[in-house]
RNA sequence: UGGGAUGUAGUGUAAUGGUAACACUGCAGAUUCUGGUUCUGCCUUUGGGGGUUCGAAUCCCUCCAUCCCAGCCA
């Protein structure tokens, strides 16, 4: 074998990272990295992109990533979802080691640091309401002005902050705040908040603090502590680089990490604001944060999609700091691919046709090899069941064929995939004129799906035995949304809601192999689409199939380009 | 109208002063026991205008467009 290799060019942060290597620049040589969600909501695909790239860039240069709750909210933070993020992680295959940390275990130590800013006179307790606040703060293009709390003594600071600690003051009757230039031209250097008060449990330190720390304070020294190398975040944090600057130089901090920011995920048809999910979630309009058609983790999870289709997904997204709008199609096609090769081929019939053999023995049974899978490298099979009475799916036969059609109609001869060529002759109506069942015949000959004259067909159906199939519930999920950028036409998403994002079949009908799918396994239902076992409601005795995706259809296109 | 960022085919991403490319999409065809897969080919690109240079996506100037920021959210 010859190793042909390809160099991959580097993303802008793996230049970064090089540079910094090479330049000496890395305590140790080691480089970490982390990813800090706050445990506010279910993730979605576009952590999947800042997971790839946090715990991607560590592996790459033999460093450690760690992964950080940045739990400083209590107010909307919950164990759920903490327990949530630390699954879908490991779902992608990433770990930690050791490496968890919480925001929160570092408040004895953030307040240490706030009450020496306070001693060198560089935070001062501000009594100004929110609303004072925001007035004194000026606006885009004003500079604020010194709230006249801002030269209080150091000494009734210390006393303040104290108090606010032991929970002698109201919600929102004072803050800590960073003495910086209330005159900056950013805004988040206009003396921004360090300690609000909230009267809140916290999901891990209870109630034991009222005053939690922020953002711009927090986040950067939990880096500095833990010794991150290169804190990587989205594009709208550019503007708090300054901030995040400013905490890390204060006094007594030793490790000095760095702020880089990239785009974040964007992909059309799906909506990736937590708030937005969370409303979807809270009003039913999905089953739950891990509804097959949610872009959560736990949702493409449940849809089927397996963890390498969506590490390759965005790898070849790629970093950059452009902020665009990826096409869902790559999604797909990353899915498709990988699927491909290793889901398990199995028939199923959703929208039965009863065909009935009428030259094949009534009562014979005869069991044909059905591979597993064309793709694979070792080849297996099952066994499927063939009898005289078989469902094919109701598309696959047309009495008055269009135009490039060549399945089933009556004089045409088409194969049953791994069984026999057959030959349709004849229907039954019902007293409507619908069809209710297709009469053929076989050439026994042609057993196995092949002729010995050689002679090709057209068309290939799946199908199965009616009296061996076993009945499933199928879920065929769609887009959740129909417009690519939902709520761009009418200014709300829920317009956008696709109708038919999940059609139920309650009776489709499956070959016996299926019984022995279990969650977690890939399969393809042969001609049809990618399918899963649904994780949470499928039984043993009522099996339920998750549609992941379809496959491409270029038959569809042709019958839309001809107007059908 | 303050500050910060970003503009390369339809979409995403490369090319760091030396022939603009890769992937997806789209289109056409070949192969095929899945109208799938695979294979082949085609379409289309440096936001505009100036400048520097033998040579500019890349450097300079200027204009334009888009995004982010005025939480006691992260």
């Amino acid at each position: 074998m010859e190793e042909v290799k390809v160099e991959k060019p580097l993303n802008f942060l793996e230049k970064i990272i090089e540079d910094d290597l090479n330049n000496n620049r890395v305590p140790n040589g080691e480089i970490v990295t982390r990813f800090p969600p706050e445990p506010n909501g279910y993730l979605h695909i576009g952590h999947i992109k800042s997971i790839c790239i946090n715990f991607g860039l560590a592996q790459k240069y033999g460093g450690r990533c760690h992964l950080r709750l940045d739990d400083t909210n209590p107010e909307k933070e919950e164990t759920e979802y903490i327990e949530s993020i630390k699954e879908d992680i490991k779902w992608l295959g990433f770990d930690w080691g050791k490496h968890e940390y919480y925001a929160s275990d570092y408040y004895d130590k953030l307040y240490q640091i706030a009450v020496n800013l306070i001693k060198e006179g560089k935070a001062y307790v501000d009594s100004l309401s929110a609303e004072e606040m925001k007035e004194y703060r000026g606006t885009l293009t004003e500079p604020g002005k010194n709230s006249p709390d801002r030269d209080r003594s150091i000494e009734e600071n210390l006393r303040l902050f104290e108090e606010m600690k032991e929970g002698k003051h109201p919600e929102g009757s004072f803050t800590l705040r960073a003495k910086i230039d209330m005159a900056s031209p950013n805004i988040n250097l206009r003396d921004p908040a360090l300690y609000r008060i909230k009267y809140a449990t916290h999901p891990r330190t209870g109630d034991k603090w009222c005053i939690y720390p922020m953002y711009d304070f927090t986040h950067p020294i939990s880096d500095a502590i833990e010794g991150i190398t290169h804190s990587i975040c989205t594009l709208e944090f550019e503007d708090h680089r300054p901030a995040y600057d400013w905490a890390t130089s204060i006094d007594g901090i030793e490790h000095t990490p760095h702020q880089y920011e990239f785009a974040r995920l964007n992909i059309n048809y799906l909506l990736m604001s937590k708030r937005k999910l969370l409303y979807l979630v809270n009003n039913h309009f999905v089953s739950g944060w891990d509804d097959p058609r949610m872009p959560t983790i736990s949702g493409v999870r449940r849809r089927g999609y397996s963890p390498e289709s969506m590490k390759d997904f965005v790898a070849r997204v790629g970093v950059a700091k452009v902020e665009g709008v990826v096409d869902y199609a790559l999604m797909e096609f990353c899915v498709r691919e990988d699927l491909n090769k290793r889901a398990k081929r199995l028939m199923a019939v959703l929208d039965p046709l009863l065909l009935i053999i009428d030259n094949y023995e009534e009562g014979k049974c005869e069991y044909f090899d059905a591979e597993d899978n064309p793709e694979a490298e070792v080849k297996t099979s099952h066994k499927v069941a063939f009898s005289k009475y078989i469902y094919i799916e109701r598309e696959d036969f047309m009495e008055n064929p269009v135009k490039g059609y060549h399945r089933l109609y009556i004089g045409n001869e088409i194969r049953l995939k791994h069984a026999y060529y057959v030959k349709a002759t004849s229907v039954d109506k019902d007293e409507n004129g619908n069809i209710i069942a297709v009469h053929a015949t076989y050439d026994p000959e042609s057993k196995g799906g092949s002729t010995p004259d050689g002679r090709k067909v057209k068309g290939t159906s799946h199908w199965v035995s009616r009296d061996h199939a076993v009945k499933a519930e199928v879920r065929q999920y769609d887009k959740l949304f129909k417009a690519e950028n939902p709520g761009e036409a009418t200014g709300n998403y829920l317009d956008d809601l696709n109708p038919d994002s999940l059609v139920v079949i309650e009776n489709a009908y499956v070959e016996e192999e299926a019984k022995k799918a279990k969650v977690g396994d890939y399969l393809q239902f042969i001609r049809n689409g990618y399918y899963c076992v649904d994780n949470k409601d499928s039984r043993e005795d009522h099996m339920v199939f998750n549609r992941t995706c379809t496959l491409k259809d270029s038959w569809a296109k042709q019958k839309a380009k001809m107007g059908l």
